[in-house]
DNA sequence: TTGTACGCGTTATCAT
DNA sequence: ATGATAACGCGTACAA
């Protein structure tokens, strides 16, 4: 139905070799034919079937990012960063949400597969990590993730250090009896890691009494959650979080207990979503430059494209806690000025 | 590279077309060679070329997303909503954000038409009329918009309505001077308008000083806008907004102001978004239904595309009024319960 | 400077 | 039940 470059050579009276060059600024061509075909093109609307290009040129200038959940708020920003370096180098970005289903994340894997995409990026993958180096041995595949290294080309995020870095600075606030509510995916445990060690080196115990692992990364559940660690360890007097939108739900499971925060008790969440400092109070957490993370992930697949070959770059952000008021520490400084 | 279908037909000792019929379930094969079949087919690892099968049918089974600030929480839901249709019906899509900017938009369109998308749903568009027209002319497109109906398949917010219901409601609780802070893109003045027209039907002046019109639909801009109104207007008790992010600025605004919300100025927003309901006080405003637009707006693409043709269809959405914190009105109903 | 022949991987048509 | 051939729209190699 469309037209086709052949349309446009007949039309202009040439060959069809002599539009595919003007199209693409090949080769020596006289400026009479070249301004004729540029007319044919303009009054036929004539568009390049990228298709048919593809199928020749063996890339497709298209590259997929896979995400767990289109929803969470820690992706859009991520999303903005990749479309934006992909699009200043000519791609286009399929965007495949998995809902937290590793089955649905393999499907879609196979489905970009057939559509020949250039390159996958692999976001908070839920994959296993026999099925995540399969996967990344298989494609050409950017990882941006909080789990340690697998694959070649990954972004991480320091989930072992940051949670460690959080629980200290709680501990030196005073806090002796934390808890933590944890994010249950194939094998991570980085963060609650992170959480126990600091624990270790600060001399106090680890209970497990303490620690909750939820399945979804939500408010809900971090709600729930909350309730639950609460419930059957009530001394508690700070809960560190997977994340943001888990503190969330903790900070709503505490209001509904009546307990206040941060004088009860302390929260500390982890990403710094938008979110996060428009919660009253507002919530203290790691900072996770995440539109840069965005743009690092497509750079990287950007390099492994060009790569064309075996690739190895691992490249780790650096978070920062942002201290706001659901830690304590605010008040207590002003306490001390005042 | 990758493994062609002739590199099966070799080694199983058949002909491409089989291994095509085998694939596509077509025709009447033997048993024993569709087994012999499918078994190379695994031992090799093989993947359809969906270009080149795209080449042939004329049909990709991919559609694009175009959208004006992917950061915007008002996407996320309708991206989902999108999304979790398409796949089901075999489609990928293609994610475009145009950053507000009508050229971007424009330029987008040309791509996914070279990439030759079976179908483009367009949110929001920052095009004006005349242009919104034309692609809609050029290319099978589903629009999702709180404008005039423009083009043949779009779906509606009545923002008209629902603003006209927000004053409404707003002058109930007793609210005389009331302050608008819209949002200026192409054309549209239906929120604007349906205020406008609340007041008149109310026998209330319409003031343009009471009126700010901002060029992003932020919380940033909705906090500028806010101090502007109340700045030059300062006899207002109520705010109605364009969006909830808008909204949410004016509540900073005020905050920061010093005035009450909703004791001093009530303030209501559009759209529900999640933070509506975290936000403290949890905002008023109207819901607008997220995920199933975007399941709406992909059936109807799906419909537009199996139309073939000239199409036809406008549905609009029905929002309905949610009355939390920042208006005042349940206070009010406490009141007068106590 | 411009044209011809062929191939990219797949499907459709028409045979066999 | 299976195969040969052409065609989809474009680019590359080689000629002219």
């Amino acid at each position: 139905m469309p037209i086709t470059l052949q349309d446009v050579a007949v039309r202009a009276g040439v060959s069809a070799k002599t539009v595919s060059r003007v199209i693409n600024n090949q080769g020596e061509i006289s400026e009479a034919t070249r301004r004729r075909v540029l007319q044919v093109i303009d009054e036929l609307g004539y568009r390049p079937n990228a298709l048919a290009r593809s199928l020749v040129s063996g890339k497709s200038s298209t590259v997929a990012l896979i995400i767990p959940q289109i929803t969470d708020p820690f992706f859009p920003e991520v999303m903005l960063g990749v479309e934006n370096v992909a699009r200043q180098h000519g791609y286009s970005v399929f965007l495949c949400n998995t809902n937290d289903d590793p089955q649905q994340e393999l499907f879609h894997v196979d489905v970009l597969a057939t559509k020949r995409v250039d390159g996958i990026i692999l976001c908070g993958s839920r994959l296993n990590a026999e099925q995540l180096t399969d996967v990344a041995r298989q494609h050409r595949v950017s990882i941006l993730t909080s789990r340690d290294p697998v694959g070649s080309a990954v972004i991480g995020i320091p989930g072992e250090a940051g949670l460690c870095e959080i629980t200290t600075h709680l501990i030196r606030l005073g806090h002796q009896r934390l808890a933590h509510i944890g994010f249950k995916i194939a094998e991570e445990k980085d963060r609650l890691s992170g959480y126990q060690r600091a624990l270790r080196e600060n001399g106090l115990e680890v209970d497990e009494r303490r620690v909750v692992m939820v399945p979804r990364a939500s408010i809900e559940a971090g709600r729930a959650a909350a309730k639950q660690v609460l419930d059957r360890a009530p001394e508690l007097t700070a809960i560190t979080c997977y994340n943001d939108l888990m503190a969330i739900g903790a900070l709503q499971a505490c209001t509904e207990l009546g307990r206040r925060v941060p004088d009860d008790i302390a929260i500390v969440g982890f990403d710094d979503i938008p979110l996060a400092s428009l919660m009253t109070p507002a919530l203290t957490t790691m900072h996770v430059p995440r539109y840069q993370l965005g743009e690092m992930v497509m750079e990287l697949l950007l390099r492994v494209i060009a790569a064309d070959g075996p690739f190895e770059e691992r490249l780790w952000i650096e978070p920062r806690l942002i201290i706001r008021d659901t830690c304590g520490a605010r008040s207590n400084i002003r306490d001390s000025v005042a």
